[in-house]
DNA sequence: CGGCATGTTGCGCA
DNA sequence: TTGCGCAACATGCC
């Protein structure tokens, strides 16, 4: 599921289907989830309230309730959320429900996570996963002379440094290794390494553009992900751009695929 | 069966 | 004290 397209996307859901809508039960037994907060804690700040706002910041969520709750939704590696009758039976994987009624119609939305790498907890204030979180790319402007300046200051590869959350919210592996491709920029070059200032550019245009074709490639395929990468998960066949074979390598011990042929690697 | 996976975190060691 | 690499988390899927 999840890097800031699939987020976002499930931001869309859960505010067409949240906003204005009531509570009417909630419940989630996974103390896994809901950590450092209690899953009981889940169930009794929702009940009885309505959603004010869905917001998302890099992969997280946060939906707003009416007495200033929050609920902090995370996906992990394999969260996701989905809408289903009332009474519908439990879906497979399902960690959390709640049942609302919006305009008169009652519904329920589940979250499932097959390997509850995700968080889903309900808090007063906000947490500091959420105010850690650096500009996120599809929401914000981004500060070039800050990204500029954690580039310069990292010894870590500059793949490393645009998935480094602080730096860019949302960038996963996914993002990063596309946006780096179209960026030409070879993933294992060292951040100090791109001085320049069209370097910085370059790379943000890069990951938007990556962000650009996922978002639209999610709507095309409301399900699933029909892969259309131009390098991730790709190494070993022919880059689409200069028919180099692409090449594989470790970088913060995430798999990178690159192409040595068209993409610059600077020292 | 082995290996790999879109994410994050915490631990041991230099 | 800081930084880095890597195992761990829990499970599905090829």
């Amino acid at each position: 599921m999840p890097e800031l397209p699939d987020v976002e996307m499930t931001r869309r859901d859960l505010k067409r289907w949240l906003v204005g809508a009531i509570v009417t039960a909630a419940d989630t037994g996974d103390a896994r989830l809901s950590r450092p907060a209690s899953p009981r804690a889940f169930a009794r700040a929702l009940l009885g309230r309505v959603f004010e706002r869905v917001e998302r910041r890099g992969k997280w969520l946060r939906l707003d309730l009416d007495h200033g709750g929050k609920v902090f939704s995370h996906l992990g590696m394999t969260g996701r959320w989905v809408r289903v009758a009332i009474g519908a039976p439990v879906v497979r994987f399902e960690r959390a429900r709640i049942d609302v009624v919006l305009r008169g119609r009652p519904f329920s939305v589940r979250y499932a996570d097959a390997r509850r790498f995700g968080r889903l907890l309900a808090v007063r204030k906000d947490i500091a996963d959420w105010n850690a979180l650096g500009p996120d790319l599809l929401a914000e402007g981004i500060d070039m002379g800050r990204f500029s300046e954690a580039l310069k200051n990292g010894r870590r590869t500059v793949k490393e440094i645009v998935m480094d959350q602080r730096v860019f919210a949302g960038v996963g592996n996914i993002l990063a290794t596309e946006g780096l491709w179209i960026a030409r920029i070879d993933p294992r070059s060292p951040g100090n390494a791109l001085l320049l200032p069209a370097d910085a550019r370059t790379i943000a245009r890069g990951l938007r553009s990556a962000i650009a074709r996922e978002l639209a490639n999610r709507k095309q395929y409301a399900d699933g992900r029909a892969d259309s990468f131009f390098a991730y998960g790709r190494a070993g066949q022919p880059c689409p751009r200069c028919g180099t074979r692409l090449s594989k390598v470790v970088l913060g011990g995430r798999t990178t695929a690159f192409c040595s042929g068209c993409q610059v690697r600077r020292q």
